[in-house]
DNA sequence: CAAGGATGGTAAAACGATTAACTAAGGAGG
DNA sequence: CCTCCTTAGTTAATCGTTTTACCATCCTTG
C-alpha cells in the first residue's frame, strides 16, 4: 500500500511530527535523526499527501482558470501565460471551458471553491455575473480576465483595451478613406465586443459619420460563421468597402467569402483582422491585424490574483494597449 | 466564516453524519428532517468541501494532464478534446505544461500523485520515460498520449498513426514523381517523429530510393524555425523537390522562405504539411497537409483513462489514422 | 406478548498531514 | 546546588468529510 508519513515515522522510530518538521524544516532536528529519516524517505520515495496537507493548511497552492471558449487562439494563449506564470510561482491550475455555458460557469465556481482553490481566473461567458459578489464580497480572490463587468464588486481585472482597439482600426480605416465600414463580430453581450463598438462608434464619430447598427454583423466564431457573417452584411449593404472583423477564424472565413464574390482585397474592400495569427502575413494579400498580447494579459492576470490573495484590499484594473500590424489588406504599402 | 457541515448539522439539531447521508442520499432519512436540512443548506448556500471528501474517499475525481508544449494548436486541440470529454464525465483537470523540460515532468507526475490524482494523460517531452513504471507498476494510472514508448509497462496509449503518416505524405509526393524529398521536423528522439521517418524510409524503400538521412532536417516548432530549417536545407541539397514538414508554424515559415528564395510552389517545390490549421485553404497556394484528429486523440485517451481507474488491467495502444487533404501546394488539383 | 426484523439516526474512527502546547534533558549562571 | 533557559522531540488536536458499527424504536408475526 500507499506509504504515509506514519509508515516513515514507524520505521525511523520518531513521531510523525518529528518527520513533518524535517520535510518542512519547521524545527531543528538533530543530524543523525535527521539523517536516518532523509535516507526512509528517500527509500521509499516517500511524498506527503498534498491533499491531508491542503485540508490541515486551508490553502492548496492551485488556482482555477475558467474559460468560456476553448480552443480559440486568443484564449489559448491567454491560457498559456496564465499557466507560465503560476507554474514559476509554484501554483497549479485547475483549468475548465464552459463553452460560453453561463449556468456551467456558476456551478464551475462553486465546485472550484470547495476544492479550495486559492482563487480563480475567470474569462466569464457573458455581462451576467452578478452571482460573483456572492464570493468576493468574502473576499475570495476572483480576478476578472479579458472580459469583464463593473456590477463585480472587489475584484482585480486584466482585459485589453476593447475600446482603444475598436477605435484604432476604424480610425485607421476612416483615414484610408472608407466612410462604410462594416465590422463582424463573434459574441454578443460581453465587454470585449461591446467596448471595441464604443471605440468604433467613437471614430465614426469623430469623422462626423453616423452610426448605423446594420453595419455591424455577428456571426459565429468560426471559419464558417465569419464567411457567412460577410456574406448577410455585404447582401444588406453593398456600399460597404471596408471591414473590421474581431477574431481570427472569421477573417479566415471572411476572406474566403470575399474571394467568392470575385471581389479583391484590398481594392474593394479593405479589411483589419483581429488577433496575429502565423499565417497573417504570408496569405494574398497579407492580413492587417490589430492585436492585444494574450500571453502578457494571462500572466499579469495571475500576478493580479497573487496580489489578490496577498492583499484583499488589491483591485485594479489593468488594460493593455493594443497595436496595429499594417499590412496590405487594409490598403497600405 | 465558512459554513461546514457541523454547522448545518448544529442548526438542524441532528448529527454530521445525517446531514452527510442526507445530501449523498445514502440512507432514508424521514421527510421533516430531510427537508429542514436541505432547507438550511440552501439558506447558506451549502456546498461540502471537496478536499475533505478527496481525502477520505481517496478520489478526486480529478484528472491530471500534462504536456510538452504549448500553446501547439495540435496539443490545443487534444487538451480540448481531454477537457470536454472530462467534463462529461464529471471530472476536472488539472493542466499542466512542462515546456519539453523531462525533470519537470518527473516532478510533475510526482507532485500530481501526490494530490491524489485519479489518473494521468501524459504526452512526454523525451523517449526518456522509465521512471514511469514505479508509477504503472503500482497501478496508478496513466494514459501515454501523442507520443508514448514502450518501456512504460502496464499503461494505456492512445496516438496517432505516424508511421503512416510519414507514408502517406511521402507517397503522395513520390507518386508526383519527385524523388529528393526533404523532411523538416520540430522535435528529437520522439515517437511521432521516430515513427513518421520510418513511414518516410519505408516509401522510399518501397520506390527503390536509398534512405539518406542528411535530407531530414531538424529545427525549433516556430515560424522562424521552419524558415531556418529549410534555408539550411535547400542549402545543402539544392536538388529537393518537394517537402513534408511536420508541424503547422513550420509550414508557414517554409512558405515564407521559399518565396524568399524566389522558389515557386508547387511547380519548384511540392509542400505537404503537417495538421489543418484555417488558413490552409486561402494561403497561395492552398496547403496539402496530412492530419490526426487531436480532439478524437484527446477524447479517446481520457476514455483510455476512465478504462484504466475501472479496470487494472486495461492496456490498449489505439492508434487513429491520418488522412490526407489534398490542396494545390503538392502539385495536386 | 415475546422474539425478530426493519428503520432512522448517531458516535466515533478513519483519511494523512500540520502545528500548538507540552515535556524531559542538558547546559549555563549565580 | 538550584533555577532557568534552550533544545529536541512528542502528544494530541485539528482540518471537514465519509462510513462502519452500533443503538434505539417501532412494527410484524406467530
Amino acid at each position: 500500500m500507499k506509504v504515509t508519513m506514519k509508515d516513515i515515522a514507524k520505521e525511523a522510530e520518531v513521531s510523525v511530527a518529528t518527520v513533518s518538521h524535517v520535510i518542512n524544516g519547521t524545527k531543528n532536528i538533530t543530524e543523525d535523526k535527521y539523517k536516518k529519516i532523509m535516507r526512509i524517505i528517500n527509500k521509499y520515495n516517500y511524498i506527503p499527501n498534498s491533499t491531508a496537507k491542503n485540508l490541515r493548511q486551508k490553502k492548496t497552492k492551485t488556482a482555477g482558470m475558467i474559460v468560456s471558449s476553448f480552443p480559440d487562439s486568443f484564449i489559448t494563449e491567454m491560457v498559456y501565460g496564465v499557466e507560465e506564470r503560476a507554474r514559476e510561482m509554484g501554483y497549479n491550475l485547475l483549468l475548465v471551458n464552459t463553452n460560453e455555458d453561463k449556468n456551467y460557469e456558476e456551478e464551475t465556481i462553486n465546485l472550484l471553491h470547495s476544492r479550495m482553490v486559492d482563487g480563480i481566473i475567470l474569462s466569464p461567458a457573458t455581462n451576467d455575473i452578478e452571482y460573483l459578489n456572492r464570493f468576493t464580497d468574502e473576499n475570495f480572490p476572483v480576478v476578472l480576465v479579458n472580459r469583464y463587468n463593473n456590477i463585480v464588486r472587489n475584484a482585480p481585472k486584466v482585459t485589453g483595451d476593447n475600446f482603444q482597439t475598436g477605435y484604432d482600426a476604424t480610425i485607421h480605416l476612416l483615414k484610408h478613406g472608407h466612410k462604410k465600414i462594416g465590422m463582424i463580430y463573434g459574441v454578443a453581450n460581453v465587454s470585449t465586443t461591446d467596448e471595441r463598438i464604443q471605440g468604433y462608434k467613437a471614430a465614426l464619430d469623430q469623422y462626423n459619420i453616423p452610426f448605423d447598427e446594420s453595419y455591424l454583423e455577428l456571426g459565429h466564431a468560426t471559419v464558417n460563421g465569419g464567411a457567412a457573417a460577410v456574406k448577410s452584411l455585404l447582401n444588406r449593404h453593398s456600399d460597404i468597402t471596408a471591414l473590421f472583423v474581431q477574431n481570427d477564424l472569421m477573417t479566415i472565413g471572411t476572406i474566403h467569402q470575399i474571394r467568392e464574390q470575385s471581389l479583391k482585397i484590398p481594392e474593394d474592400i479593405a479589411l483589419i483582422g483581429f488577433g496575429d495569427f502565423a499565417s497573417a502575413p504570408i496569405i494574398d494579400p497579407p492580413v492587417t491585424n490589430i492585436i492585444l498580447p494574450p500571453d502578457t494579459i494571462g500572466k499579469t492576470a495571475f500576478d493580479a490574483l497573487l496580489s489578490k490573495i496577498n492583499n484583499p484590499e488589491y483591485t485594479k484594473h489593468i488594460e493593455m494597449p493594443p497595436s496595429l500590424i499594417t499590412r496590405k489588406s487594409c490598403g497600405c504599402k
